[in-house]
Order: structure tokens, then C-alpha cells, then sequence
DNA sequence: GAAATAAGTCAATGCAATTGACTTAATGAA
DNA sequence: TTCATTAAGTCAATTGCATTGACTTATTTC
């Protein structure tokens, strides 16, 4: 045929696809319900009990899961549980911000085993990128000390950072997050590091930590609404973040208020809700040092411009909860912040009452609107978690072949 | 383990998923590629020569390909194109709307086979059930008429009806939606016609449909904004149609308009950009026998009342288009309605210039917004391409074991 | 004509899940 | 105590689909 023409098609799969994502199945399953034996694991998965023992047997000799003492349940012989080892896999999560960089190393469970952080210079990546890779590096180090094989073990670097990413920027900040995103980082990254490198957005990243080890656990259709310096939601859809065409989506913060709201042109969400517009309420430098820790205290303190942009920001988000519940139909809908925890809880519990959406329905289990991780790190902690998400958890991309056999 | 907590994980899969799977994959590579060869298939594929013969030669004993004349194509042997065969699989689809129902019947390319329609009698099911079942049992006879076999290789009822579903209802209309809401349809129309039947909201219908045959053909991530009665927005996502944890993703009509918009409050879309508001700016019974023409003959000459209308809608849309594509970053967004074909094109023209939004970028290939199928039964054809996918279209879902063996 | 190139087939192999029988270890009833 | 019952888990053989490597066929190029 004419090879000229691209032929757009969907890869194939065989037995090493099959296997492939049966033992993503089972590692989920534990990840899932904490332990279970064998024949729990071929129940819930639909496998045989055969087929499960050899991969449990596979998975137990790559150190990724291990037995516990048996158990009696009644009649017939006792099972055997298993559980996931948190040192069978690391990962390294990076989060790049605009006056500070921070990275944390994670097991397979997704308990942090280090953290560091350093000040980016002024400058953008010409600077920015040694201090990156001296702090992976850092980081690295510091997980040899503290878990065995932890080099062998690593399954990639993550990295969130601020969207959208690829459009054309006519302005920038003396951070220049615009710089960075025309700087090949995954690729200086991936040679600095020999790892491989994934990217997201900081309100994904937020959700796949709240995925991994938060109120998202194990719930297939969850948004976070995160509130950073700016505004964004990340978004678990079908089990698995979604990122889009060109891996900007849930980039709420960049929605226009409808024509008839009457305000000046090209007013956004980002502009009365995010941590940026409190930093210009309060006249604040967002690069000041020990802003965060100021910002605790005026909170903490009810100091009267933190709660009336409090006010501000909660009208605005009651909307954007609502704007996501109609638009996704989560089961649950997770906010979250790189904010003072504080903060996040009274912005979090200035919310409600909830807007009437599709979302109230009769049949909820999980509450429409809940508190995820408050943790300033979380971001870094999703960044982490997207190598240990990519190397075990089922997903359609995990069965395909990647590469063409010799034969053909 | 204790058999009493329900176990949380996804199935396994074995060889009959890899099976099913790449059958899948071919016929999703001559949909959207016309027709190509074995080694062609192979190459796309990333199968061997050998698998793709087996399957190929399968598929051609299902019925499902034909094999073309051989074509030389330089040096070598020449190749044998194969493409697919509309006769091999027929779907039947049907759209309840609130007034009228309609039937479509297709093939496996798409091609609509038969139409029919019928009023729907005011009274919700109780009267309409019948009707509905009368009005497929005639597609599926017209069908059988024309096409040989076509019971044999009818693979599905899809059904498409307004949405949201599953909500606790405290109004209703003559037409009673709300109760078709709470009736078994499903279950009455699967054991009334003994197929398998599946439902979605007409914006979904609509975007399944651009999908098979319009212009989402081959599209990854495309969003369309539907103008009906109300309006929505049909979600394709990662190739996949996307509904949502309840099936009510997209209902952007709901989408409730900001708080600081000064207007009464829960204004939404839907209250001036949909066929609903048109016809109360006109003053019009939605019920009106002919209505949909009349209306085509007021747009057709420019009657000032519809001419303000549709100013208002495009400014709606027009910030409905933003909304679209900064919340789902998609490839392109589709301008589908039910009403008139010239109503649609002079809101399409009406609609521009886009507001900025992360789509503006550099390396964009497909339009912002283009217009989709303006056919008033493109939902209907989308309800029955939905069998034709659920069945064909290589999807995560369809690799996944459906039930446990025998021994276990 | 002969070499090169590509499509496609043949027969054997490989591999992961499946099958059915079997072993082990507990409970509960007689 | 004994023995049937129930459930977990193993063993060895089988199945089924993709792969492999050699081979055939048909065309172009030199």
C-alpha cells in the first residue's frame, strides 16, 4: 500500500500485555482492600485460583508483595493473606513553583521517605535547572540511605509544575514560569537523571496523590479543586487522571465569566479565588520569605482581610463546585490547596451551603464536596506518585505493545 | 478472608481478551482508514504478518472484510487492501425526545438504513411504551427487508433521551420526561425486543454519532456542544465516549451562571441558548405540530425575532466554547443541534470571534469550533452507532474478563 | 535475465491462562 | 472420636493465540 500516508491505528496486544496487566490487577486489588489471599484475589479479579498463585508467586519473588500469617475463616483451610511491600518500588516526585522547587521520594504504598526543598533563583532555568538536579540528586541520596535497593527499585521521576503548558506567552514574571515551559525539561531531566520523566500539572498531581493515599482512593470518578497560586482541578476520570489533548484540561481557572456577568473583560475564576488574588488583597509579595508562615498567622488571627477574601473566594468556588459537578458527574468533588492548612479548612467550611446541581441526587455515597490533603507537599507527593501510578496500576495503555517484533 | 466486605478490583484477562482486543484493533483501523492491507494492519498494528492473516482471514469468514483487487505498489508483491463490510453488523437506534420518537437503523459503516418516526402521545409511558416498541419492531422489519441477514447481525438497541437521569424530580411536564425518568425502559425495551440496550443523554448520542461518522471520525479528544430542547455536551475522551459517574457528564446546560453575574440567581446556559428558550422568545408551543419548520422558514427569512435570539445564543456559546475547551482541552469542539439545519449554520457563523482560551496555541491542526452534523436525526443515528462501538470499537473494557470460570 | 524487495503462507514453537484431579487443613455433625 | 463437608491452594497436562523463521509468490530495478 502507499506508505506515504500515515495509517492511524491502535496497537495490538499478546500474552505479555495479558500478563502484563493481570499483575497490575492483582498489585491494585491489594492496594485496594490492604490483604488478601489467593482465592480472595481470583474471586475479585475473575482469574483462577491457579492463575493467581503463579502470579502472586512471580510478584512475591520481584518483592512486591508478601504473606502473612494465616488465618482461619471458618471451615476449610485457612488463607494465607498478602500485602503490598512498600519497599518493592520507589519513585521521586518533583514540584517546581515559582520561587521554590521541592522533592520528596515515595515507596510503593506511597509513604514519603524524604523531603527536600530549595529556593529557586530568579531567572528561570538557566539557574534553575542545576539547583533542580542537585536537589533530585540530594534526594536520591538520601533514599539509598534509608531504603536498600532503593536505586534498582526507582521506577521514575515525576514532575509537576504550574500549566497550561505550550502556548505561546506574551508576558512573564521574574520567575519566569513562561521560560520553563519552553525549556526542554523532561529532556534535561531524563539525561540528568536517567530516569524516566513524566509531567503534570500541579492540580493533577494534587489528584493522583489524592488518588493514591487520599479521599480519592479507589473511586473512579473524583475531580480536586486545587487552589494554588493559581486556580485548577485535576481530574480522575474512569480511574485514571485525564490530561486532555495537549495535557491542559481542568484548567478551570482560565474560564471567562459569561458575557452578562457585566465585569471587565476576560475576568476568570483565578482572579478572586486563587492564593495569587489573596496575595493581592493583602498587598502581598508572593515571593516574600515566610509568607506562608505570615499568611498562617493572619488566618489563625481572623484577621479581617483574610476573611472577607475568604468570603470572596468561597462565593466563587460554591460556583466552580457546582460548574464541576455538572460538567463531570463525580462522585466526589476534593479541594485542596497549596495554602496554610488553616486556610484551606475555612475556605473549605465557608463553602457550603452547596449550589443545587446534578450532583444532589438520592443515591450519593460519598459527600459532594470534601477536604483532601492539606499538606503544601501534597503537590510534590501527586508528582511522586505518577511513576508508581504508570508502573502498577491497571490502565488500558499498560496492554498495548509499544514496540514491533524483529519477524514481523 | 472474610467473605463479608465486598472485595474492590478490576478483572483479569487472558487470551480470548487479546483476542477480542485486536480483532477490535483492525476493525477500528479500517473504520478510519478506508482500507489497508495485511502487512499494512501488521505494520499499524504492531501484530506480526501471521496474527494479523489469522485475524484478517476470521474477520472475512465472520463477514465482517472483504478483500479488495490486489494493487502494486512498487517492488514486491502486490497487496491485497481489505475493508470493512457495511452488511457485517446492523444496529438499531432510538431517540425518545418530548414529543416525538425516532428510529434509525445502521450498519456497521454508519449507514443509515432505515428512519422512522412517531408522535409520542402525551401521558409519559404509560401510553408511549407501546408506541416505542411498535415503532422499533417496524425499523427491525423494514431492516430485515433490506438487508440479508440482519437479524442475525443485529448487535444492539441504543437509546438516547434527554438527560440528566437518576435525579429525585419535583416538576414535570404534559410529556412527562421526568417519568420516563423513573420507568424501567431499559428492562421493558430489552425484554420487548429481546436485544441488548443501552442508554445516553442526547448530547452523548450526538457526539458518539460525529465519532462514527462525522467529524470526531478518528479524533481522540473532541467535545460537542449540543443544542436541543436543552443543551449539553457530548464527551469523547481518550477515544472513548465519557458519562461520568452517573452517566450525566456534559450536562453543561445546568452549568449555573457565576454569582457576582448580578442575575437572578440560578440562571443557566440552558435558559437562553437552547431550542427551550428559542421557542419562548417566540412566544412558540414547543408541542406545535410543524414547528420545526415554520421555525426553518422564520430563520430562512431573517425574521428579527429569531435573528435577536440567536445574537444572544452565539454570546452564550461563544462563552460556552471557552468553557468547553479550558475545562476538557480537547482537539476540537463540534456544533450539533437538533433544530434546523439553517439555524445551526447562522449560529455557527453567529458564534465567532472565539475568546481566547488555552486552545489559541501555536500548533493547533483541527478547528476550534467546527459544525457538526446538522441532521435533526443525528442523535438517533448516534443511538444506534452506540451498539455498533460497544461492540466493535477496541475499548479498555473490552479485554476485561466478564465472568469467573467454571473450576476458578 | 538476475537481484532486490515486499506481501503473504506454512509449520513449529512459546507462553500464560485454564482445566480437572488432588492435597491440605480447618469446621461441624454424628 | 470419627467422618463428611468446605475451602485454600498445588500439580501436571492442556488449550489457544501470538510468535518465529523459513519459504513462496509477485513485482520492480538494474
Amino acid at each position: 500500500m502507499n506508505e506515504m500516508r500515515p495509517i492511524r491505528a491502535k496497537s495490538g496486544t499478546n500474552q505479555e500485555g495479558t500478563s502484563a496487566h493481570n499483575r497490575r490487577v492483582m498489585i491494585d486489588a491489594l492496594r485496594l482492600n490492604g490483604q488478601l489471599s489467593r482465592a480472595d484475589l481470583a474471586r475479585a479479579t475473575k482469574l483462577t485460583k491457579q492463575t493467581v498463585s503463579n502470579i502472586i508467586e512471580d510478584l512475591e519473588q520481584d518483592g512486591l508483595v508478601v504473606s502473612l500469617a494465616a488465618v482461619r475463616n471458618g471451615r476449610g483451610q485457612p488463607s494465607t493473606p498478602y500485602r503490598l511491600v512498600p519497599d518493592g518500588a520507589f519513585a521521586i516526585g518533583l514540584q517546581i513553583d515559582r520561587h521554590v522547587t521541592r522533592a520528596i521520594a515515595v515507596d510503593l504504598v506511597g509513604t514519603v521517605l524524604v523531603r527536600a526543598q530549595a529556593n529557586l533563583p530568579p531567572g528561570g532555568p538557566a539557574h534553575g535547572a542545576k539547583v533542580i538536579l542537585d536537589l533530585i540528586e540530594h534526594t536520591r541520596t538520601e533514599l539509598a540511605g534509608i531504603a536498600d535497593q532503593a536505586e534498582k527499585r526507582l521506577v521514575g521521576l515525576g514532575v509537576a509544575m504550574p500549566g497550561p503548558f505550550g502556548l505561546a506567552i506574551d508576558h512573564d514574571d521574574p520567575w519566569m514560569m513562561a521560560a520553563w515551559q519552553n525549556f526542554p525539561l523532561l529532556e534535561t531531566l531524563a539525561a540528568g537523571t536517567g530516569l524516566e520523566v513524566a509531567l503534570q500539572n500541579d492540580a493533577s498531581a494534587c489528584a493522583t496523590a489524592e488518588r493514591m493515599v487520599g479521599a480519592a482512593h479507589g473511586i473512579d470518578h473524583a475531580v480536586c479543586l486545587y487552589i494554588g497560586y493559581g486556580i485548577g482541578a485535576g481530574l480522575i476520570l474512569n480511574g485514571e487522571l485525564y490530561a486532555g489533548g495537549n495535557g491542559n484540561a481542568g484548567e478551570i481557572g482560565m474560564v471567562l465569566l459569561p458575557p452578562s456577568a457585566r465585569r471587565p473583560a476576560q475576568a476568570s475564576l483565578e482572579h478572586r479565588a486563587s492564593l495569587a488574588s489573596l496575595y493581592q488583597h493583602l498587598g502581598a509579595d508572593p515571593a516574600e520569605p515566610g509568607l506562608h508562615e505570615r499568611l498562617n498567622v493572619l488566618v489563625n488571627k481572623d484577621d479581617p482581610a483574610v476573611a472577607s477574601w475568604i468570603d470572596d473566594a468561597a462565593e466563587e468556588l460554591r460556583w466552580g463546585v457546582q460548574l464541576i459537578e455538572t460538567i463531570f458527574d463525580p462522585q466526589t468533588v476534593i479541594l485542596c490547596s497549596s495554602g496554610p492548612e488553616i486556610l484551606t479548612r475555612k475556605l473549605f467550611e465557608a463553602i457550603p451551603p452547596l449550589l443545587p446541581s446534578i450532583a444532589d441526587r438520592p443515591d450519593r455515597s460519598a459527600p459532594r464536596l470534601q477536604l483532601g490533603m492539606t499538606d503544601p507537599w501534597s503537590v510534590a507527593l501527586g508528582a511522586a506518585a505518577e511513576p508508581i501510578s504508570r508502573a502498577f496500576d491497571p490502565r488500558f495503555s499498560a496492554i498495548l505493545k509499544t514496540r514491533a517484533n524483529a519477524i514481523g
